[in-house]
DNA sequence: CCTTGAATTGAACATGCGTTCAGATAGGGT
DNA sequence: ACCCTATCTGAACGCATGTTCAATTCAAGG
């Protein structure tokens, strides 16, 4: 107890950014001073800085790894795009409600970040929306899909499937498996050709 | 020109509304300070409490007067389910793209408002949602519509609409008819019975 | 022309901000 | 037993914050 200094702990690192997404997540970015974050983590405001150079950096940095995950976390399996289209709708619904914090800054923040690390960040949603565009397009050829506009219907989804955290708590109504089915038929439907 | 003081404009109040609006809507009402609000007006610091009793209302009042606009601004037509509820769609989409200002703020600063003000925003939201619960429902008992879970239709329904303002900007591919054209579409194939 | 009073200024208040850094501390390697 | 060095403290920097208020300005009414 009251090991204050010179300790060699080597968890004060991602505590400083578990506290640092938590606060962010609740109460905004601006609104949040590196004061408090350190003194969730137990530290002085000072020592913080040896885990990141500045504030900034440390909004971006859980920003960029969160969609690092996103874009490594899911790959096309193999078969047609309907197939490729629930799994992609299921991985989303899943990966967000097991990461809502995360999700949230990164909607919430992109106007926090400086105009370099806003075009990496930016970067790294698009390229997650073109996979989402790929398939639905992949699916307008194989004639399986009736979409006017990709690009939209992309947005369209991927709006519908992302709100599922704005409701969404454990231990209501629906199982998590049961979300994921509904919106899965959702999608479905508003994207499939020789609907109603 | 230079009449600087004693001047009975009568303009300043809705100036200062326009611009903390505008100043929130960009950079966040934690980021926005009355200092950079009244140089936006024109107008020393100070004299924005003339118009307001303090920062925090006059981002309630924005957001209490957009959600009730949104509410009085809608009605349900005569007809089925289905006419309700492509009315609702269209109108949804008109009004959120004619105020991306506004329904950028209400969805975004919820967290900086106090308490009781959240109480009264959330109760408006939720007026909200329960009109377009209220027409899923009665499509449901209709016939007409197929969604095992108004509740998680609604809020599905409500994310995709809303989406539309994250991407759709005037001057592009498509116009607003076109956008509402298309989203109503996707909708209506969702939720409508007899689908693939 | 003078008075009235709404509109506005400009300075002040206490508090908090992000960031830096010299100095204190103590665990691990020798 | 000792030193090294990663870790952390605590104070300080200059500046910004939301809000208040006495003093000032000036259009309008009598």
């Amino acid at each position: 107890m009251a090991r204050t200094q010179g300790s060699h702990a080597g968890t004060t690192g991602p505590k400083v950014r578990d506290a640092a997404l938590r606060l962010f997540a609740r109460h905004g970015f601006a609104a949040v001073s590196m004061r408090q974050i350190a003194r969730e983590v137990g530290v002085q405001a000072g020592a913080l800085y040896l885990y990141t150079p500045d504030k900034q950096t440390l909004l971006f940095e859980l920003m960029r790894d969160h969609l690092e995950d996103l874009l490594a976390g899911w790959s096309a399996p193999e078969g047609g795009a309907a197939v490729q289209l629930e799994h992609f709708a299921r991985h989303h619904i899943a990966y967000h409600l097991d990461r809502p914090d995360l999700v949230f800054i990164a909607y919430m923040e992109l106007r926090n970040l400086s105009p370099e690390n806003f075009a990496v960040i930016e970067g790294l949603r698009r390229d997650y929306e073109d996979r989402l565009e790929a398939i639905l397009r992949a699916g307008v050829a194989e004639g399986v899909f009736d979409v006017p506009d990709t690009k939209l219907a992309t947005m369209a989804v991927i709006s519908m499937l992302t709100g599922v955290t704005t409701w969404f708590r454990d231990g209501g109504r629906l199982s998590r498996g049961d979300v994921e089915s509904i919106y899965w038929d959702m999608v479905r439907k508003a994207v499939m050709s020789g609907g109603v």
